[in-house]
DNA sequence: GGATAAAAAGATTTTAAATTCCGGTGTTCT
DNA sequence: AGAACACCGGAATTTAAAATCTTTTTATCC
């Protein structure tokens, strides 16, 4: 479904919302340990997002990654998009090319009609989900209840 | 979402489906040709499910391949699962271990509440949605007007 | 029986994803 | 200033998926 990039991705992403705030920032080594993801390799990714602007980096002793944006405005759609691309929300599920056009005229995957529905409700549930969401969902919960 | 492999896979059941019959038998080089996946790899493909029993198939000139069952007993979830095994089904989104458990005691990845919904529809789209069916809904409509 | 056609099977290569290595740059603290 | 720390970025390596090569087996037809 996910790239396994992906999903270190988006699970440090929702780590770092957790745990950090301005005046708390936590760093790659940390994020890596906690959720057993090779730290070089999360460190790449999380320059990813860096460029993209969802999180704020600092260097240095005390140095380390924050949010750079207002977690209700962060969707999973947006954190999945910047690294799988947006294949999952546009393709059929046995076809290759797009294939979700709406004019009956172009080509359609066999299943086209009939996954659509399940297609659409899947995007949907990645557009309404915010990190803000996820974020006080823990809030309720004790830490090792929960798979990060 | 689904492997490289497995589209290749269901696509060429789909068209063994509609093309082949126990008389007309349909050769793993035109359904390469047809379909536009590498021949030797399609082959290897057909093989899987020739030892799953999904397919016949019969060397020698006029050899080939055929359905070994009634299309409208094999779904989508079979012939996925076979190829790719059933993780779409079973772990939610983030996560990488099942984490689908009925007992609220075990771990729950972050999205689990919310992504189970979602999960249970496309499965339930996987395991509704028959070859034969697919099979039928081609009958009504002319052949390069879908994609396969 | 020999030529041909097609699947089966094992080994190998190619490609892309995942992961590591290493030198560089900016920051903090003493 | 200098040491330590943490992010940055390019290159190289490893691993797994995808694709190819080659040989073998089985069946058909003349």
């Amino acid at each position: 479904m996910l790239s396994n990039t992906c999903r270190y991705a988006v699970r440090s992403i929702i780590y770092i919302g957790i745990k950090s705030s301005v005046d708390q920032l936590i760093n790659v080594k940390k994020i890596a340990s906690e959720l057993d993801v090779p730290m070089q390799f999360l460190s790449k990714i999380l320059q990813i997002y860096v460029k993209a602007g969802i999180l704020k980096s600092f260097k240095g002793p005390t140095g380390g990654f924050s949010l750079a944006l207002d977690p209700y405005s962060v969707s999973l759609y947006e954190l999945v998009k910047i690294i799988d691309g947006d294949q999952i929300f546009e393709t059929c599920v046995i076809g290759t090319k797009p294939c979700y056009s709406k004019n009956s005229n172009s080509m359609k995957c066999p299943v086209h009609d009939q996954y659509s529905a399940v297609r659409s409700q899947l995007t949907e549930f990645f557009k309404n989900e915010t990190l803000g969401a996820i974020m006080d969902n823990y809030a309720n919960k004790t830490d090792d209840f929960l798979m990060l």
